[in-house]
DNA sequence: ATTATCGGATTACATACGTAAATAATCAAG
DNA sequence: CTTGATTATTTACGTATGTAATCCGATAAT
């Protein structure tokens, strides 16, 4: 079955594509990895390839050159990460979000005013109920 | 290199052996692993190789018998879950502990003592700085 | 028009993982 | 002591992933 969200290094991509508002090709794709993913051209293009493949990007076909896709977010980074992070609180937590919370606390260091926007965040979760 | 972590299916037979404080044979994990994880007897033997293989699992092996193994964890579950959440959150929300708490949140229902006990680890926190 | 180049598709290969059968070593039972 | 069962190891195979070369068609350059 596998799963339907990016690979850890398909992210990188997904990651620009979803900062554009339209769509990008290839090689406007591979321009904008510079410096962040260093591997191959050929490298990015297969993974663009499976990308389409589990229905995460869609593309157009350029009207001048058709040979050029112009390439689109199928799935919202939402939704993926969404889908990322329920399977992990099942995975290593049980279900539980609050013990994964504990743990993200505890394995990186946060600033003052996360603290506070997470406070908010528990706050109005808390109104909710 | 691969990752010194256990894999999902792994983590199965982690939790069986973590909750021990001894240690366990093969088969008093499959023992315990009827019902969670359903499959053959000789995968699970495979996966508990790999674990050893991964420095997960240490094992000594029995007196009487030498061909059972008892084995035992080399690394803890809040190790392996430090390392796994560190990595998540680098991957997906680009370090940013805070956007993955507000993910998991959103991902998973949450109970109000769950909201309550969240709220009194960020005022520790708070504290701590 | 022929050649070089560019883009997507195909093929390739190693590692990780889920899954399990085959093998070999060894203990237990008759 | 031979046979049968048990245990760890080895081998196997499909899919996913990271990585890249090759192939083929189309455009660009000479």
């Amino acid at each position: 079955m596998g799963e339907i969200t990016p690979s850890e290094n398909e992210w990188l991509i997904m990651e620009v594509i979803w900062k554009e508002s339209g769509s990008l090709t290839a090689s406007e794709i591979i321009e904008k990895l510079k410096g962040t993913l260093d591997i191959s051209k050929k490298t990015i293009r297969v993974m663009i390839g499976r990308l389409v493949a589990k229905g995460v990007l869609g593309y157009t076909v350029d009207e001048n050159d058709s040979r050029i896709y112009h390439y689109f977010p199928l799935k919202t980074k939402e939704e993926c990460l969404e889908l990322k992070s329920r399977r992990f609180v099942k995975n290593y937590f049980g279900g539980d979000a609050s013990l994964a919370v504990a743990s993200f606390l505890k394995s990186t260091d946060i600033t003052k005013a996360q603290l506070i926007e997470l406070e908010e965040m528990v706050e109005a979760l808390k109104e909710r109920h």
